[in-house]
DNA sequence: GCAAATTAATTGCGTTTGCAAGCATATTGC
DNA sequence: GCAATATGCTTGCAAACGCAATTAATTTGC
């Protein structure tokens, strides 16, 4: 409880936490989507095909497959995305972003990095900004085509 | 985008969801809890007086205060928190643990001990750890009786 | 080449959550 | 001391989510 590397996995998930939260309020009432409809298009623009079918968008967002059907169902009536069908595997729907999608992929964006820029704020210097960098890579679960 | 701030912010979102979702399933299985209804028990134990009301579970948790009316009942139903009534003050109802509730933390928390050894594996070196606790412990939003 | 097993997506159903309204108690302004 | 305001908690309702079952398509074993 004490050990180190217990305080420390507490402290990612509290910061985590605290940003997302500070961010979800300024998402819905700025750009008018939820942090996992920002998740979703960022995934599928950081993605090498730029489109994911819908078990690869779970995977990555850990949520069930029946999540992200019903996310992407009122995404695409509002046109933030569509969706591609495979030729070679009929089972396959990519979901990928529309040019609005991306646009408004970006304007949220501009708003994440503002935040990010507050959370690590001027008490940072570059070296420990790289440094960190290098340590949160390492905790990410690897899958190759993954989140930054 | 490429802005290093934006892609550290980004990388501690996906590190703590992945880091949460591997515990979410080993917590059911294992011990019957869901992640937040730990959290809920070791924010009171973490707590000056070993107990919080609604309010301020909710503030430090980042949900609403009637999830934790919610998140409460049942958890009281199965004796892992009690109900405490303010005497000067009858509009507050602290949530407290229980003995059985705090055993169920304690065995919770091994669990997560082990999981955050497996996530700062044998790679890290103890200075590394020690740089990324202080580095951590800054991004948390600081309200003094907080999560560690 | 075909049956069996696997994989992708969707839908029904129950659970969890947030927002807004309502109720009870405290605090403030005068 | 009392009306107005603020705070803490709970509940109704709707939205979001996971699990299990279903359907459709592909892959595997022989």
């Amino acid at each position: 409880m004490t050990d180190l590397h217990t305080t420390n996995a507490l402290r990612l998930l509290q910061a985590a936490d605290d940003f997302r939260a500070g961010l979800s309020g300024e998402f819905a009432a700025v750009h008018g989507i939820s942090v996992n409809e920002f998740l979703l298009m960022l995934h599928l623009e950081r993605s090498a095909a730029k489109r994911l079918s819908r078990v690869d968008l779970a995977k990555r967002m850990h949520v069930s497959a029946s999540t992200i059907t019903r996310m992407a169902a009122p995404m695409e009536k509002i046109g933030l995305v569509d969706r591609e069908i495979d030729a070679r595997d009929a089972r396959l729907v990519f979901v990928v972003t529309t040019d609005a999608g991306r646009e408004k992929l970006f304007q949220a964006l501009a708003t994440f990095s503002k935040r990010a820029g507050d959370l690590f704020d001027d008490r940072w210097d570059d070296e420990e900004v790289e440094k960190f960098a290098s340590m949160v890579r390492r905790l990410m679960a690897a899958t190759g085509d993954m989140l930054a």
